[in-house]
DNA sequence: TTCAATGCAAATCCTTTGCATCGTA
DNA sequence: TACGATGCAAAGGATTTGCATTGAA
């Protein structure tokens, strides 16, 4: 297998992308991302190693990589508000457990978006591609 | 069983919130709805019956009753844009399929949704309330 | 009668866009 | 060198808010 397609960087490369150091470094801090950001917080991490950079670049490249299918875009039950968070379309879907109390967002792994589609495709013959499943609850911990 | 839980202006009135006609007439239009509306469609057949009613009272009231968890907020995947859609929440949750190709939004029945909440509170110990399932792809039809 | 809901208009927030300049390929 | 990407500033669009008034309970 070759590392071309490993990372994020590499794979909008692949994509025809030009690599300024603006796209370096957002798509660096998507990779390390520990938790989902939406634009502004993408922008202000952003900001803190390149002053210079500027909203209007976040967003367009945002939504480039949002359009070439390399990151997808969240609502996360709108938990914490309207915004839209973003992370890196991850090999293997998953769905989005949203806790309406402590605000945790869990990403169960599991076969549960894959059999779903499946069985989606089986029973409808709607072919999904993409998905957004995103669930809001109690977790574990806040359920008593 | 009482009639009282019938329909959206009883729901809300069980709720305790003042019904106004504007109100009577929003609950009226979305539950006649033919398809998903966004605020400002609402707002415009809304104004089709009362060319007095102010966009600020349907903005309120949707988030008044998206609160309460009468309505539902959907994205439909942003096929048509980035606005939300509303729906009356129905009894049995269902997901969403988004043609990308023609837009049209099925709704298919079954257990889809039902057998997969069971599954995720047995597999992670999360217990979703609430749901957002969204797919796109191709619908029979566009598939070729 | 009381207080929640409305209309109105202004404000706010997020996001996009036109254009000159820059820098990657 | 050429053209895609950026910075900047302004525009745009959706949604919210303060306040006086109205009307449902």
């Amino acid at each position: 297998m070759s590392t071309t397609t490993e990372n994020l960087i590499d794979r909008m490369q692949a994509r025809g992308l030009r690599i300024t150091h603006q796209r370096r470094l957002l798509a660096e801090l998507l990779e390390s991302a520990e938790e989902h950001l939406d634009a502004e917080q993408v922008y202000l991490r952003a900001r803190r190693r390149d002053p210079e950079i500027h909203r209007a670049t976040i967003y367009r490249t945002l939504n480039t990589l949002k359009k070439l299918g390399l990151v997808d875009e969240l609502d996360l039950m709108h938990v914490k508000g309207e915004r839209h968070y973003y992370e890196i379309r991850p090999r293997t879907l998953h769905i989005h457990l949203v806790c309406m109390r402590c605000g945790k967002v869990e990403e169960p792994g599991g076969r549960f978006w894959e059999d779903m589609k499946a069985r989606v495709r089986k029973e409808t013959g709607f072919r999904p591609d993409m998905v957004r499943v995103e669930m809001g609850g109690r977790c574990r911990t806040c359920q008593r």
